[in-house]
DNA sequence: AATCCGAAAACGGTATACCATTCATGACTC
DNA sequence: GAGTCATGAATGGTATACCGTTTTCGGATT
């Protein structure tokens, strides 16, 4: 018998995914320093574990230490953002392409997200379940790399899309049910189509959701 | 007055970059356990920076963490490589098409690195200012994640390299000429193209690059 | 009021120590 | 001889302590 995977057993982890949600979650705000110490007397644990998890988010583009070693949330502008939209348009049509085969042998993880995408319940979920629907595709390309590099953006993009969604409350788009047979719509031409087609068609996609996402006014 | 940079001044910098020689070089072979406390005597230092300089390495490629956190030399395979090739087909043409305006109103710095090549001493040289060309262009893309992620994959690169030229000592290949010249024309057709035509030279480039490699006879 | 400066507090880098877990070795059993 | 189990060494995870550097802040100077 096994844990289940969501609590981790090493106190380094548990605080790197505590960091990550404050982070993710705006409690900590862009510029704030993240000391090692304040944050092992808040957290309970030593100032090793804290470090390893500083590190580990470095990697993740949610914390930037300055020359001096101090961290620091990370700042992301709008001109990020747009490095962060040529990196999907770039790494997923590749994974498209390497997954069709295996997406038309089996698609059944990507028809239950979709499910689960019609049953959210908030704004939150739908986008993470999106999220999760592009990296079931990057996991099906069988190309651990390209996997790897996209995850590595991945909290990134989860820190501007929660920005944006706390900037634009009012708004009740029908983000599910768009998100929802987008992917729907997806899979099918996946089904149908050749792996060279099947990377036009992301690329297509990663296209659609850069148009419907609500962005700031101001450019730099 | 600053040091050089390649003396840094952290021992847990320092330790991994003996590390990644020692593995590169071959010193380290695959597969082979990186003890904290080994590495420490080893190199005089304590566990601390031994630990950090592993999860540098690890993020570098070089090693990969069992389940119960001990750290190996990571094993590299054709497949492996093929992963890589796939990277750099995919990252390198987008730094190109975006680098080409930047290479078009200065181009020195690629130019300086064609004529160290063509003075190089050494295949392992030669090697090294080719994988340097190439980032030189990701840096001139001004896409900060985009050369992060090319980064994130070139220590694995310069281990197969290394490998491969381990294993064919006896070739007298021209690769130094083949390489500057190579990196001429590119530059060249650069200058006199638009953007989207540099990406499919970038791509070119790189398919070109693949098939004067000596490949192994093993598949897996 | 603005600037400079020095002392104290905060902080990061590293070493050492402790503990639970894992791994390797050899004896023992069948 | 193959498999099993126990024991001790090796190993990683974490806490704590020390030190030099950086940062902060209040007071002196202009």
């Amino acid at each position: 018998m096994k844990m289940e995977p969501s609590s981790s057993s090493s106190r380094a982890d548990s605080t790197s995914e505590k960091l990550r949600r404050e982070i993710l979650d705006g409690l900590a705000a862009p510029g704030d320093l993240l000391a090692e110490s304040a944050v092992a007397r808040r957290l309970g644990v030593s100032r090793v574990p804290v470090r390893e998890a500083l590190f580990t988010l470095e990697r993740d583009g949610l914390v930037e230490f300055s020359g001096t070693g101090r961290a620091y949330v990370k700042e992301l502008s709008p001109r990020d953002f747009e490095e962060l939209y040529v990196l999907r348009l770039t790494l997923e049509p590749v994974a498209g392409g390497l997954a069709a085969p295996t997406i038309r042998s089996d698609a059944s993880a990507l028809l239950k997200n979709i499910a689960a995408t019609r049953k959210a319940r908030t704004l939150g979920e739908v986008t993470r379940l999106d999220l999760e629907f592009h990296e079931l595709i990057l996991e099906m390309s069988g190309h651990a790399r390209l996997l790897k590099l996209w995850r590595s953006i991945r909290s990134e993009l989860e820190m501007w899309l929660g920005r944006l969604q706390r900037q634009h409350r009012g708004q009740k788009l029908d983000t599910r049910e768009q998100t929802a047979s987008s992917h729907e719509k997806l899979i099918q031409a996946f089904r149908s189509q050749p792996p060279s087609a099947c990377e036009r068609l992301s690329r297509d996609h990663i296209i659609n959701w850069r148009e419907w996402l609500p962005m700031q006014q101001g450019q730099k």
